[in-house]
DNA sequence: TTTT
DNA sequence: TTTT
């Protein structure tokens, strides 16, 4: 009835952009996001949190997140499940956001590193025709790291 | 950084409280929460969260709520995984409450039913020797059902 | 940058819909949210936070909702400043609701009372073109009795 | 029932830090936070927020927040009230923080300026002995600018 | 009275 | 599989 999730943390990896078959953006990334306190301050621990973004959105977040960058994510906790391989049921939990904030920009001291982006992070996204073209031609799995299925489905699509 | 969440639904079973070790009251409980919208209309779909409480409110909540009420609860989304008799790595994504709001009393027309109560949901807590003597006792493992280990730790808290 | 309130309280009153000269359909209401916990204990204290609500569910609200229900609202927190007649600058801090949620079905034994109201409370909202019919000829001010300005404008859309 | 606010924006002027009679410490700033959008892109707009932080993080705020810099806030909305010196009733609505964030560090290229800070912002809060003594000693009226009442109680302290 |  |  109500879901609402806010998360403030750091980016684990590039973001990764892909498109469904009928060509809609979709962003994903995890967020390192510190605990408050660790139990008995051993180390440092943080949750590590898989976000989805999608559409316009999806498409800045590609453009100008980058690993190890500062971001808010506002959203609401999804709760998917899939049979696997083995015929289990996995469940997967993420964030779908519908509003990500930058809070590094790309000048700052955190680059992320790594060398020889060949995508410039202050271009405007690439004319939608185009976009929507590449994507629908991108035919590796959108999740599949991550243990999801193969296929990215417009049925996924939270509106 | 930054790690809330809230959340409005109906519980999908009556909650479980049990002890750590320790004898610190802990209960879990699913929440089931209504999407915005359905993508397509087909069907009503709902997410189902996981919920962790400690402590006083863990006792609070065995005490006033059933299956089918319907609660806020605020806290923080927390990832853990462990590695399963498999051998493979299983992660679990929960909220940990910090404040649940009971928003239908106990004599509500919503009994969640079942018949035969034992418990009167309306007596205050019993005095907390017993009951942590009661849970040091209760040596069944508190969240098989969800595939998650054995024991529950102490280590598991988050204050 | 990121601005969000979530509360859950009781309607002081019914709420009040009007509609700008656009015919755009506005309610207005407060929400007595407890406190949670009194300083010293002394009496109940409770936060009175006016809500804002637009459009569809500014009439959702106006039908569904009454004095005493329970009610959660999800929204932005918005300080707007205005002259009053004595040429000083008087600031009103509202919430401006994007989601309300009726947590009280009207046969449930929290009616508001008061008696003989002449709306039905199922029915479902009165054709579109009436309201804003309707609306437009409502030329009481939508705010005087929070010594807010007389006239609501369409300048104040949040969207 | 449930008040839970969560912003990002940047302060409008440096903290100040003040004190109870009783010696706590309480710290106000307020918080420009940009609209999601302007209606009609005319000029863009913010919403300046009071923000109220006790004890320990007042101290934390003081130390290490200036002009300009980027914060989170999560606390809750509360409205207070007085009568002003024309025995009219005056509404104050503010957020409680219970958790500051500081989104940018004193060595950005953030720093306020204005130039001629006395206090090293890197510096640990002054010993506790001497700040509750300070603070004790502070009879200035910490929220008069904001037109509130000349003495800050211990009775305002949330918790 | 407002911030980038 | 993880970020500063």
């Amino acid at each position: 009835m109500l879901n609402r999730v806010i998360l403030i943390g750091r980016l684990t990896r590039d973001p990764e952009l892909r498109y469904t078959p009928a060509g809609v953006a979709v962003t994903q990334f995890t967020l390192a996001v510190d605990r408050p306190f660790s139990n008995q301050q051993k180390e440092r621990e943080a949750d590590f949190i898989p976000v989805v973004v999608w559409r316009q959105q999806a498409e800045h977040c590609a453009n100008y997140l980058r690993k190890g960058r500062l971001a808010a994510v506002e959203g609401r906790m999804q709760v998917r499940n899939y049979d696997n391989n083995e015929g289990r049921k996995v469940y997967v939990t993420e964030v779908v956001a519908d509003n990500v904030r930058f809070l590094e920009s790309a000048n700052s001291q955190n680059q992320g590193g790594g060398g020889g982006a060949a995508r410039d992070e202050f271009a405007p996204p690439a004319p939608s025709q185009n976009r929507s073209f590449g994507g629908a031609r991108n035919n590796q799995d959108p999740f599949s790291d991550d243990g999801k299925p193969i296929d990215i489905s417009d049925d996924d699509l939270p509106f």
